[in-house]
DNA sequence: GTAGATGCAAAGTATTTGCGACAAG
DNA sequence: CTTGTCGCAAATACTTTGCATCTAC
């Protein structure tokens, strides 16, 4: 049973605004990677007053709760997404800016063998894929 | 038989100017990857006049022609190394910032099979770790 | 000689912050 | 009630750009 970001937020002493629920809906519902524009502009449709500012801090607040993710893709602006207990990475279509996400087993496993190859353990890491779609 | 930076220049048709000729000097005897400021101060002592404007405008130059690469580590500025044959990934270390350069054959080939199952060609790709140092 | 490069300062982006008003627990 | 949050606008950090001058080829 997965929880939702208001419970996540409640679970970990995070204050609960009408702003910061707005924030915690609309990033529950996206099926994609909204960037912080983006979040504000759906923000804007429910509650018109809302700050950019509110959700710049937002986002760093959930950020580091561990409720959201942030990514720095290559060539665009952060991008953040809800953070879920199966982790995964990203495929970016350089084309048309479309996000994949996948999981490889096998790839995480040899990222802990390099690590430990070189004496360090992995903390964390980041492995984007940037392709062009295959002609069928 | 490996060009220096300057030869890439001329290969590659981009005028050598004084400045770039100091900027491509420090990126070829750079053992880290500085960032933009780093690579300003080493070049104010070599040419005081020189401008943080050109510096960037010359690592951005020489990144499209393909001669140095630009990362976005997280949590820190933008470094740039000189761009060599032989690919590398990067292992950082979160406590003291040190790069250590890696390469894995393997998870080469496992990225392609990855992008090859979603339909796609693999056509650039980020992999970074970071990791702490073990007890020994 | 001429297209392109430089230095400077001003303008852009993306993000953060100080502050007085306001609201959650 | 009191601590923390919000909206606003100003500030910051990094990067780009317009323009007059200068330089590599």
């Amino acid at each position: 049973m997965s929880q939702t970001i208001e419970q996540k937020c409640i679970t970990k002493g995070v204050k609960l605004t009408d702003q910061r629920k707005i924030i915690a809906k609309i990033m529950s519902e996206a099926q994609d990677h909204p960037d912080v524009d983006e979040l504000y502009n759906r923000a804007s449709k429910i509650d018109p007053k809302i700050s950019i500012a509110t959700v710049y801090r937002t986002v760093k607040l959930f950020e580091e709760a561990g409720i959201l993710a942030k990514h720095d893709f290559k060539g665009s602006k952060a991008r953040y997404e809800e953070l879920i207990e199966d982790h995964h990475d990203h495929l970016i279509d350089i084309k048309t800016g479309e996000i994949i996400e996948f999981v490889d087993e096998d790839i995480e496993k040899l990222q802990k063998k390099v690590a430990d190859k070189y004496g360090y353990n992995l903390v964390d890491h980041r492995l984007e894929l940037y392709g062009v779609k295959k002609k069928s």
